[in-house]
DNA sequence: GATTGTTATAACTATAATGGTTACAACGGT
DNA sequence: ACCGTTGTAACCATTATAGTTATAACAATC
């Protein structure tokens, strides 16, 4: 018998296009935003959009009304990016998406010189993402629904 | 007191810049390249690179003679990109970097759109990212090794 | 043919992020 | 005071990662 083992890298989390959602959501439909309508929109356990409502807020992208409930975006659509949002819910070490094995050996030409020559070039790979996420704005997205 | 949890992403793993090693070692010791001797410069355990370098060889990019031990380039070094890399060592489900939260709410206006509008400017977010991996050979980069 | 060093792989571990859940305190109108 | 909401803490199951040990398969050499 042959048995596969499909090995999946993590991928960006969902709270990335959940905080897109919710955005969209406080974009266009203003009042009535609360955490529980959201989290039926989204479907999912209005904690879940809680804890990336804080990170939205903390990031100055929504304003959130406690006790009274509902939120409210603090930019304009049209002034909120893709990468705004990427960059608020998606909190990684040193804003690094790729990682680096550490401690390569230094005695080895490869090993003492690798890090830092691609290291340079990943930096260029995330920076091509990153300029195309800061095109699309919500505006762009909400108004493609119809 | 106020203590503070830093949520990390997970970002891409190590396994890319180590099969960049492993290859780059192969590319400039095209000898005495074992699993034991890579494992000295990345300073891990031969059995990570064991498992990285069967990823290579399922995509084609190197040789490794079993028995005698040692691999060799399948490629000219200036035809193996880091997309090329990439690809082989980073698993993802439909290849995809940005996840989706699953099942919407289709009752909704925002949750029956968001998907398909957002999946496109995804998409394309992560095409400029690959794009620009492909633009680095290999050949590239050991060139920059003193 | 036995030895030796290597590759291939299975099985297991610890760690950590994810996505979800329950529970509860704090808040702010009515 | 009540009620619905927000803000968090605590906990859980799942999963990928990175590493480890062990063992079988392999190929050259003695």
């Amino acid at each position: 018998m042959v048995t596969t083992v499909v090995i999946q890298l993590k991928q960006i989390s969902t709270r990335f296009s959940i905080a897109v959602h919710i955005l969209s959501l406080v974009a266009v439909i203003p009042h009535e935003c609360t955490g529980d309508f959201i989290a039926g929109s989204v479907n999912t356990n209005p904690v879940i959009i809680r804890r990336i409502m804080g990170m939205l807020k903390k990031a100055g992208l929504v304003e959130v009304r406690p006790g009274v409930g509902g939120a409210s975006l603090r930019k304009r659509p049209e002034d909120i990016t893709l990468l705004d949002v990427y960059r608020a819910v998606n909190v990684t070490d040193e804003n690094q998406l790729f990682r680096f094995h550490e401690d390569p050996n230094v005695q080895c030409p490869v090993g003492r010189n690798i890090e830092l020559v691609l290291r340079s070039e990943l930096m260029e790979a995330q920076a091509a993402m990153e300029q195309r996420l800061a095109q699309t704005t919500l505006s762009q997205l909400t108004a493609k629904f119809q």
